[in-house]
DNA sequence: TATTCACTAGACAGTGTGTCTCGCGAAGAG
DNA sequence: CTCTTCGCGAGACACACTGTCTAGTGAATA
């Protein structure tokens, strides 16, 4: 029972490509299909994975899916606002944001939609996934309504925790599938309607 | 073979009531575990019913929530906004449309979360109950923005469509859910906060 | 008294989940 | 070149839920 060193390189990788392929199967699928129910078979099958396999790597459904959450939130490029870097206008910074934000949420609409319905009707079915990304979030939002605060930006009798409750809401994917899915208005128009949501409710 | 001619009366009364009885227990049941998923079975016993009853009446599990969302909607109240009658300012007129809105969201929140929540991944599974209701709320929402522009109450460049789309989607509820659970925030907190959105959204 | 009808009880096939065991075959170590 | 390790496939198992169908039972009604 001598234990001998492994160095994974090929292995690993292999390895790395199968979870891949997975959630790339679980993205595929909810995007063509998004109101019907996804089963691990389904998603194995179209993988080329057993389905054992996909419970040896993901541990669980709700792993999956979590899983799936996370890699969106790297790939997709939640934080492709932050990137932009903080200019020096806190009103601006907050409408580029925004204005960031909903291609994206365009983009992922009905792997989004799935997950975040999900989480409503079984926040576990999700892992924390989508909790994760709220919270992040909402980190955001705040230190925007701070910054607004700072800058006299804020309209009056409004305060940053209100604001920051307000700037949450009305900027989310919730908000932008009411108008993008709920209405059927083109992604431009509704970044355009959400900047000026947001700049009618919380700046001066 | 004689065809005889049954008038009910006491068994039309005691059918209606199992169909009461049933759907009162899946309200229930959503109440108290909003999160598990809901099985026929369940209901059934709850009910104090057969499971094939359940399926006799209802046909399927979706019929059971569409007639669930029916329910909801005839005895939530959910025209009561309408019923307290239009009064001569258009613009109190919505506010109030929508502080009555609220308390009802608030009654409910667990069944229409969960109502929202299944339309969004599988219309099919709440029958047209959930549809139905938004799109009975649409009118309402461009009913009250026509006659905002006809008092000369809409905000300047905001048309009548547009001002339709906002109301939908700032006064529904799934607005109201993310601050009141999403952010933790008292009914009348939220009340207030959905008034003044709508107001500085749309109002001149 | 005869009939109708709401409802029960339970079998049945189908589909999904999650766990576990066995085994192959190729990457890696010596 | 041999032996180990480990990623993965194949498939069985117990369990839960759905939807359908059949054969009743008992009370309301004619």
């Amino acid at each position: 029972m001598s234990t001998r060193k492994y160095e994974q390189r090929l292995r690993a990788d292999a390895a790395e490509e199968t979870r891949r392929r997975i959630l790339a199967a679980v993205y595929q699928r909810l995007c063509q299909a998004p109101t019907e129910p996804v089963s691990i078979e389904q998603v194995a099958k179209m993988a080329g994975v057993s389905r054992s396999t996909v419970y040896l790597i993901f541990g669980s459904r709700a792993g999956l899916f979590d899983a799936l959450g996370d890699d969106l939130r790297g790939r997709g490029g939640f934080n492709r606002a932050a990137d932009a870097g903080p200019g020096t206008d806190a009103r601006k910074d907050l409408f580029a944001s925004i204005r960031a934000s909903v291609p994206i949420f365009a983009e992922h609409r009905e792997v989004l939609r799935v997950l975040y319905s999900m989480a409503q009707l079984d926040p576990d079915a999700v892992g924390g996934a989508v909790q994760r990304m709220a919270e992040a979030r909402s980190a955001g939002m705040a230190w925007h309504a701070q910054r607004l605060a700072e800058q006299n930006e804020l309209r009056p009798n409004v305060t940053v925790d209100e604001a920051a409750h307000l700037l949450w809401s009305l900027s989310g994917f919730e908000t932008f599938d009411q108008l993008y899915t709920g209405r059927a208005l083109p992604v431009d128009a509704v970044a355009d309607l959400m900047v000026t949501i947001v700049e009618r409710v919380v700046c001066a």
